[in-house]
RNA sequence: GGUCCUGUGGUGCAGCUUGGAGUGCACGCCGCCCUGUCAAGGCGGAGGUCGCGAGUUCAAAUCUCGUCAGGACCGCCA
């Protein structure tokens, strides 16, 4: 039907009669005689010479036949791959009519989401939408060669397993052969691929789609897509080296520049230094220890266990509207208050001046570094608190747009076995309740939980979680204390994970793992915002996908074959 | 469950603060003209329940409340 893409005519080509397919994305007329008509693929613009063009509109999808041949002098389109060239005597051919479009096909678009994902098949034809289809399938592809040239094996899970009421909330699906019974749709493939290690896999690896029934964000949809990655016989250290290789050509395999080692901090360094467990190491603005210098000090809101600071460049001269929101930002994130001083050049403001003494004057802005014009902020309280608020302003106030600052990626190690305890003193697992805790860590389990580290790792790329790993409990004594410790008695985890235990005691191998997720990678990749933008049909904040109209209501035969009854909803 | 932003011809906006006739801009659409344009240009035209519903008022796109939809965020996401 055609014999090239739009996008790749050249010089090269003159004198060659070719056929082009496409969308007609503009049509210009000079009369009965003249008219110009850009033809596009995936591939890009062509412009064609026809006599006229009066039958054709906007998104009309057309084969073009004519001969290629280089634009008259001064005609060039030096803004167009294709611009030296035009296809002339043309023969068109109508295949298929269009409706004007509901927004224009143009690169960048500033249309209604909804009106976008209503007529994505019109949003997909848009360059920047192919491209970053196009990036995705390239990045997928990059990490599917490294891990077999890793010696992983891909191996199918299922999609309808056992809801294990563990973590984020299961899409459930109804059985009909068991009515009252259900299926769960898989928020990852963990047991089963800690299963496939008992099988002797020994290294697998899937693209799973994992689903969670949890509200939408930028970053977030129901359902999603990661590299899910086990390996037997081996350690934190063996699985680091296959995930950064994998990683690495992938992001090279997208046409980006990164370095082959990646960086490694602990948790601790990254909450010390950062306030976060995914810090964003694009910019500094770091974490100041300032406990030391206010030690002893008479003024009460620095009376704390701990007492630190950021330093803000230049900012000094921010207005105490902004100042105030920050400090609403800071109390809602559990800071007691903000504390700011102001270099007015040389000279601190602060409103707590008249509280400090002379030492602490000269110790605060010594410590934080201050140059003139600066604006410092101080919180204090309990550590933890301190690190999560002023990791918080670091990012409002100092994070760059997501398309700069290069790719910055980043282990973190050494994560805490349990990241705090609810509401009946028991710890909750930071990671999974498989996590196997720091060897060095293991005897203090029983009397204090809450120091005792996991060998558990995140990769953490320009601040975003890309995904997390672990090497996993494979012994079921380890186990079922850890069951233990998290209130999960004997006949609970037997009833939930009875099959994992069991499999344990038939030679389960050391094991260990990691999933990041494709989504995340390639919307950084493509230096979109939001992942919808790398999701061929995503859904709306709301869940909703307003192409299809799902989700809707099922046939009232279907609800009886399978036992189930509507209520109507609560007002 | 909560906070905030947005909703005005097909599309993107302005108008809203300080209520006074659906007013405006750009694109698109329809018709005519135009032989070198490329987001072509010129002339003319059509197209509206100001998301929806209440309330206040002599009068509501504009003020108030509710509701729906989209977005950002908090909670949530082992």
């Amino acid at each position: 039907m055609r014999t090239h893409m739009c996008g790749e005519l050249r010089p090269t080509d003159a004198g060659q009669t070719v056929s082009v397919c496409g969308w007609v994305a503009s049509r210009r007329e000079h009369g009965q005689n003249l008219a110009f008509v850009d033809v596009r693929d995936h591939t890009g613009i062509v412009q064609c010479v026809v006599d006229g063009a009066n039958e054709l509109r906007s998104e009309f999808v057309v084969r073009v036949t004519g001969t290629v041949r280089a634009r008259p002098e001064g005609t060039a389109n030096p803004n167009l791959p294709t611009g030296d060239v035009e296809v002339g005597d043309c023969t068109v051919e109508i295949l298929s009519q269009a409706e004007p479009p509901p927004f224009p096909v143009a690169d960048r678009v500033d249309a209604d989401e909804n009106l976008r994902l209503r007529h994505r098949y019109v949003d997909l034809r848009r360059p920047a939408m192919q491209r970053n289809l196009r990036l995705r399938a390239t990045v997928s592809s990059a990490i599917r060669r490294s891990m077999e040239a890793q010696g992983f094996v891909e191996v199918e899970t299922p999609t309808l397993i056992a809801s294990t009421p563990e973590g984020a909330r299961d899409f459930v699906v109804p059985s009909r052969l068991q009515p009252g019974s259900f299926y769960a749709l898989p928020q990852s493939p963990q047991l089963f691929k800690q299963l496939l290690m008992v099988g002797g896999i020994d290294r697998y690896y899937q693209l799973a789609r994992c689903l969670r029934d949890e509200d939408l964000r930028a970053d977030r949809q129901f359902e999603f897509t990661q590299l899910d990655a086990e390996m037997s016989f081996a350690d934190q250290a063996d699985v680091i080296g296959v995930i950064s290789a994998t990683v690495v050509a992938a992001i090279r395999a997208a046409g980006r520049e990164v370095a082959d080692e990646i960086p490694r901090m602990t948790w601790r360094e990254a909450q010390d230094r950062f306030g976060s467990d995914k810090p964003d190491v694009r910019f500094g603005m770091e974490l100041v220890e300032l406990t030391d210098a206010v030690a002893g000090t008479g003024f009460r809101a620095l009376q704390a266990p701990c007492v630190k600071g950021i330093r803000v460049p230049g900012e000094a001269g921010m207005g105490r509207a902004r100042i105030d929101r920050l400090t609403d930002q800071a109390k809602a994130a559990g800071a007691g208050g903000l504390v700011w001083l102001k270099m007015e050049g040389e000279t601190l403001e602060s409103p707590i001046l008249k509280f400090l003494s002379a030492e602490e004057k000269s110790a605060l802005p010594k410590a934080l570094g201050a140059e003139p014009d600066d604006l410092l902020l101080v919180v204090a309280g309990e550590r933890p608190t301190v690190d999560r608020v002023l990791g918080q302003l670091r990012l409002e106030l100092g994070r760059p747009p997501v398309n700069e600052g290069g790719i910055n990626l980043l282990w973190v190690t050494d994560f805490p076995l349990f990241e705090g305890l609810d509401g009946e003193g028991r710890p909750i697992p930071a990671h999974h309740p498989f996590t196997m805790p720091h060897p060095d860590d293991l005897d203090r389990l029983d009397a204090e939980p809450l120091s005792v580290r996991s060998q558990a790792y995140d990769l953490v790329l320009n601040g975003w979680e890309l995904g997390s790993g672990s090497v996993r409990i494979h012994r079921p004594d380890i186990q079922q204390r850890i069951f233990s410790f998290l209130g999960i008695e004997p006949e609970e985890a037997q009833s939930r994970f009875g099959f994992l235990l069991d499999a344990f005691r038939h030679g389960a191998p050391p094991h260990a793992g990691f999933a990041f997720g494709i989504d995340r990678l390639v919307a950084l990749l493509a230096g979109e915002e939001n992942i919808r933008e790398v999701i061929a049909f995503p859904k709306t904040q709301s869940g909703v996908d307003p192409l299809t109209g799902a989700p809707g209501p099922v046939d009232p035969r279907q609800l009886a074959e399978l036992g189930l009854r509507v209520l109507p909803r609560p007002t």
